[in-house]
DNA sequence: CTGTTAGCGCCTTCAG
DNA sequence: CTGAAGGCGCTAACAG
């Protein structure tokens, strides 16, 4: 039952006005009529007092929280923390409060998050998520409800709502035709999960350009597993160690780039000349580690912003009409696909 | 006036249980004496329809809104990203929120934040500055009020509040002991803003470990700026181009560190033997660039759990006693502290 | 254009 | 141990 002394209310603003709390609530709002002048009185008095509204008392006037959730993987890497500077920039200046929520990239923390949110307390959800399609049901209970969700990078497939995503099948098809391009042959590609639609879409684009270059497709250089660095090194450590070693490797990110970059060197396999890497996301550390990494970039701090406005747009509606925004990022051809020494 | 259909309250609750409203409201909390038979039929039937609190209301009602605002500077990087991890296990072990405010290590948008902020809001906050000494009103304004502010990493001096950090003097000083030991002889220190406490602390203790082993400490070494990469690319060149060029430099985290050796491999400053440089964070980035930078590590992770636990403490009670804790890191030697090729 | 009134969902005295 | 009633700060009809 803490009381900050700072307690201004309306109240008080409409007491040292002899107005009633009614006029001040409008006069702060400009949706109503109130009169220029006692607008100009109302708002110079709430400057002076230096009043600031209660959300929590206005959450529970008009049902509107001012408050949007953000549920994803984790927040320290690039991308993701990328994506947040996005999100919050538009929120803040939309008067939104940003919280929270990170499933640590597991899909049972995130049913669990999903579970216990209380939803009551959000106008809106942002989301990128860890979960494949099965668990889509999850999603539609809250959508079905109304509620407005926006899906960025990591959408759950089958469900009617919005999404901000990156051109995934193209990205992969670039990455890959740049390293056949190249002059690199067998090509491997490790990847995330396979129930994420985001593995499948660079899967599907890898495919489509080994297939448009005539290469077959060989399931022992495709491996699923998790996004993290650690699992980049261990992907690639089975690769070269297979009786059938390829010559480049597409990570599904960075993380995973660098992770095989890591192993290779240990490995004394010279990145670029005797194995081509290439990664996904642009981190900036693909152009700090040596040699340098070509990637595909994501547009990270757009992605955040794109999805922000989009969900910020669906509040201001009764019903929301999805919306599937597709952001396209460049390949950054870098040192890791070089086949000569430069 | 968005109204979710989910929107189970503590009435629905009663009603369908043939109780009164209070009984629910009580036997949720356990604050007051509910039989234990009404308690276990609530909680089931809370259950069962999947009620959720709605925090607005009880924002209302008992002045607790269960929201932690947290100010920092950015979170795109390793050591804050981090902390906000840290933070966010305890609040959400704890039914907090953390709502996101970013400064951009920008002094005017933090005054402007701090302005805005809804301070009704929250039961507290979480910050770490880019304000200096002069800015402390600020915060006192707020604090004396009664509302509990823990500072993490960057506090503002001469405030009576809580503060969690890392040891800050004695990482400087290992530093610069570490480089001296390892026969450098004119060591640098590439720093941030003057006005802040952790420059300060840095600074000295960089300061104290040549005055340790009776080197004099050369002001044109000192150069203080921002903590951005660029930054250290920045200070780097004008280093190197000085007149009387150091063999050593200390940056005051590893991003100012990294700018440092992308300068000095484009001046072809071979880093260790050339020029030795230590970072400060730990960011894993410094295992993965070539060579590998020594840095004094810090305990990112434990700072956002350490913070978030005291503030947690403090809004337990009334009036809140202000703590300092003290993290200590380790010193992590790797290779651009190596003056022989290894 | 402005005041009065009721109520958002929940908590907390006060009776019983 | 439980119910009734008032109120947290603000908004939204409804009068006037």
């Amino acid at each position: 039952m803490r009381k900050q002394l700072n307690t201004i209310t309306i109240r008080e603003v409409a007491k040292s006005l002899n107005i009633s709390v009614a006029t001040v609530s409008r006069a702060l709002r400009d949706t109503y009529d109130v009169s220029p002048a006692t607008r100009k009185k109302v708002l110079e008095k709430v400057h002076e007092l230096n009043y600031k509204p209660n959300y929590s008392a206005t959450g529970l006037a008009q049902g509107k929280t001012h408050n949007i959730g953000i549920v994803l993987p984790i927040v320290t890497n690039y991308y993701f923390s990328t994506v947040i500077t996005g999100i919050q920039e538009i929120a803040y200046n939309h008067d939104y409060n940003i919280i929270l929520y990170l499933t640590n990239d597991s899909p049972v923390k995130e049913l669990q998050i999903l579970q216990d949110l209380p939803l009551g307390s959000f106008d809106g959800l942002l989301v990128s998520t860890s979960l494949g399609p099965d668990a889509a049901g999850h999603y539609c209970n809250i959508i079905d409800h109304g509620f407005p969700i926006v899906f960025f990078d990591r959408s759950v497939a089958g469900i009617k709502t919005s999404r901000v995503l990156q051109d995934d099948f193209n990205g992969g098809f670039e990455a890959t035709k740049h390293l056949i391009l190249n002059g690199y042959t067998s090509i491997a590609h490790i990847t995330g999960p396979p129930e994420l639609t985001i593995t499948q879409k660079r899967l599907q684009g890898y495919k489509a350009a080994l297939a448009k270059y005539n290469f077959t497709v060989n399931n022992d250089w495709i491996i699923f597993s998790g996004f993290s660095q650690e699992w980049g090194e261990k992907d690639t450590e089975q690769l070269i160690l297979g009786k059938n070693r390829p010559d480049a490797i597409f990570a599904v990110n960075d993380r995973k780039a660098i992770g095989s970059m890591i192993t290779l060197k240990k490995h004394n396999i010279r990145v670029g000349s005797q194995m081509g890497v290439v990664g996904f996301t642009n981190d900036p550390i693909a152009m700090i580690i040596s040699p340098s990494l070509t990637t595909v970039e994501e547009p990270a701090f757009e992605v955040g912003k794109t999805s922000c406005e989009l969900l910020i747009k669906h509040l201001a509606k009764k019903y929301f009409e999805p919306e599937e925004i597709i952001l396209h990022g460049k390949l950054q051809i870098r040192e890791s696909t070089k086949r000569e020494k430069g």
